[in-house]
DNA sequence: AAACTGACTTCTC
DNA sequence: GGAGAAGCCAGTT
């Protein structure tokens, strides 16, 4: 990977995660397991959310990109909760219909 | 070091 | 189509 995360102190799997969902272009979104799959297995996107709900970089990662794999936007912790999310995505042209991914 | 937790996904009813 | 249960991974405690 062409540049690493500053805080070496997290896993090289998380690191993978923060470089893919750092990579999402505007106005596209990817899904958890999406992630999971290119940081290394398809099944560990839950190691992906957990890792995102942790959250040690929030501010530095593009998290609100990150969505299910059913098309809703998931869940947030931030502040604003999904609403934030929705809006930031939003924001980025995505169009998003009662918390639900219309258009990728 | 072991156990629990979680912003998920998929299957079944 | 909606609701519930099971299952996997890594991080955190």
């Amino acid at each position: 990977m062409a540049f690493r995360i500053k805080q070496s102190n997290i896993s090289r799997f998380t690191q993978k995660v923060y470089h893919i969902v750092s990579r999402i272009p505007k106005g596209k979104v990817l899904s958890y397991a999406e992630v999971a799959q290119r940081a290394g297995s398809f099944q560990a996107y839950r190691a992906v959310g957990n890792t995102m709900h942790r959250n040690p970089d929030w501010p530095r990662i593009p998290c609100h990109r990150v969505v299910q794999s059913n098309g809703c936007v998931g869940n947030w912790s931030g502040k604003g909760g999904v609403k934030k999310k929705i809006a930031l995505l939003r924001s980025e042209g995505i169009l998003i219909r009662n918390e639900k991914i219309v258009d990728i």
